[in-house]
DNA sequence: CTCCCGCCTTGGATCGATCCAGAGGAGGCC
DNA sequence: GGCCTCCTCTGGATCGATCCAAGGCGGGAG
């Protein structure tokens, strides 16, 4: 049953087929089929045979044919959002590398793609319906989650990482770091080491993550005792923003100490701070949220909220495979806890 | 022709398929195969018919089918190399960033995978044999690339991102940066400002890419009848190693300014400057090399060497292209020149 | 010894799009 | 009018793995 007599010459060019590995070992085709899909149907002997001629043969199933014909792909959908040049977030890229590394374990591959504009929506549509992915991992939910009401009502299966904030009964599984646990874990620490007047940077009130990430301070600093008027500031998520802000609130409010929502506004405190011959750690305590290698590689260290990216993929792929595996499944939900890295800074 | 009756649900959830749309526009499968990929096979008004039909039903080709017919994925492998935290890489990030965006036009999508361990060949076998993707993007190529030959041998397709250093006649098809040409700028840039003693703090010496950007800055040096001689440094690519380098240089051979390897050793010269309360950029200047996040967002800002790597991804798409269309496709060879980002350290 | 039950194994059908060879029809030329 | 060419469109076969229903075989019970 050789084709164009290729299976007389031994260069690996032509990818062997099932039939092939069947004749060779004188199995039919599904014997070949269940010895790598249910290997425990067979005779040890017969599976022994058979595995003998795949490895003999070097005999790798055809992803296109499987997926045809059991209308999986064995892929997930990453979108990457717009890269956002001039600020620190490398939190993506750390994400990106644990989900991959993690969905390999699973069986899976992560398939990149990216929107034309800023429409969130833009490329989940031609993937979804040319059962290019079996599903998404959806991640851009800094201003609520509309991606998921969209995917939902495609019934397209996806796990988000991010709480639905705008969707109190969404029903779809999720992961999200608990930001507000976080910031407050930051402001606890400058507590701890004497401050009384802690001032906070954050993001437009529009964004659910800022917010929740700013009830973490308010918290921590009620709960002292302290008051937190005018000692909040709220702009955009840019260097230059977070400078003017700590300027100002140098000026007005006297803080000892900053909690930013983003090491981007950090590092535009330490410009501040730089500017005006103050250092970072021994004057002005600063903390950052999301450990970035700008964090890290700063001098003297930038104290900052770690996010658990890596179990955070481990969550998702999970989240996944339930999902895969029933696709009614409705995931429940889950919060994990940051940590603070304490550098220099602080 | 209705399967189970489902045509009769308006329910996008079943995928319509290309003789759904045959039927509905009362021709047959070639045909609308022809619509889709061969236009201009048809009659107008056939097409248009199709056309209508297509959109009716919401019809996208089964990727999976395709796949297997014409025995092509439209995915490109990139492994994903394990991440070095602490170091301040974010190049990586903006080339994939600009590669999804850039394949997507081409028609394809970017699959990620990673290595188990070190191996800079895990991973690349499965994907290849199981017909997963068309073709792969090498990247790592900091100390040669053993992967070139491997690739080669087993007949896969790939473009690579980086020069085959280590083997003068290899025949692939291959974009760089013009690493040397970096550091020829930057450091002519310093010697414009009036710097005399230019020092430079560079990788291991096993490293092709760090003796290409250390040739640069000699080329420079020695062009303006300067010497070299202790005037260098070759350490490893960490901020501990850049201080540590720096503040033996600055003792020894009293530079007034420094050009790195990266940004990550520019870092390092930085926290030296810091600890000795020189200024960087007043005191002593300082140049990195990929001008990452960190070279963007540092107080005062860190002038950097800037890889053109949009223009490497739009490269390394078109050498794909032109690669899987003609097999035996041999690029020449794309060398970019970078190009300098001045900012407050110099 | 025969029959029945399970465990393996078998060959045909199938997933959905594309390749291929050829049919059908309109138009031009003699 | 007959014949040929060109253009459009058609139906069967195919890619390679898996699903399905049924066949073969061995062992135990009767």
């Amino acid at each position: 049953m050789e084709r164009n007599g290729r299976a007389a010459s031994r260069v690996p060019t032509f990818a062997p087929t099932l039939a092939d590995v069947a004749e060779r070992a004188g199995v039919s085709r599904q014997t070949v089929s269940n010895a790598v899909n249910n290997p425990d149907l067979l005779r040890p002997d017969t599976l022994a045979r058979v595995q003998e001629a795949i490895a003999d043969l070097g005999y790798v199933p055809n992803r296109a044919a499987r997926n045809l014909r059991t209308r999986a792909s064995h892929l997930v959908g990453l979108r990457l959002s717009p890269v956002q040049e001039g600020t620190a977030n490398a939190a993506m890229d750390r994400f990106v590398h644990s989900l991959v590394w993690t969905s390999r374990e699973a069986g899976y591959h992560v398939l990149l793609f990216s929107g034309e504009g800023p429409d969130p929506l833009e490329g989940y549509e031609d993937l979804l319906r040319s059962t290019a992915v079996d599903a998404f991992v959806v991640t851009d939910t800094f201003l609520g989650n509309p991606q998921a009401a969209w995917l939902r009502e495609r019934r397209a299966p996806f796990v988000a990482f991010g709480r639905p904030w705008d969707d109190a009964d969404a029903r779809h599984p999720w992961v999200d770091v608990d930001g507000a646990a976080g910031t407050e874990l930051a402001t606890r620490h400058l507590l701890e080491k004497g401050h009384t007047r802690i001032a906070w940077i954050g993001w437009r009130k529009d964004s659910f993550i800022g917010e929740d990430r700013r009830a973490g301070w308010t918290r921590a600093v009620r709960e002292h005792g302290l008051s937190t008027t005018g000692m909040a500031s709220r702009v955009e998520d840019t260097v230059w923003s977070g400078r003017e802000a700590s300027a100002v609130l140098l000026d007005e409010a006297r803080p000892t100490a900053f909690v930013c929502a983003s090491d981007t506004l950090a590092m535009g405190v330490l410009h501040t701070l730089a500017e005006r011959g103050l250092h970072p750690g021994r004057d002005i305590a600063v903390v950052g949220f999301d450990d970035s290698q700008v964090a890290q590689v700063v001098h003297p260290g930038l104290t900052s909220v770690r996010q658990p990216l890596e179990e955070v993929a481990i969550a998702v792929v999970r989240a996944l495979e339930d999902l895969l595996a029933t696709p009614s499944y409705v995931g429940e939900g889950l919060l994990l806890a940051p940590a603070l890295t304490v550098r220099g800074s602080s």
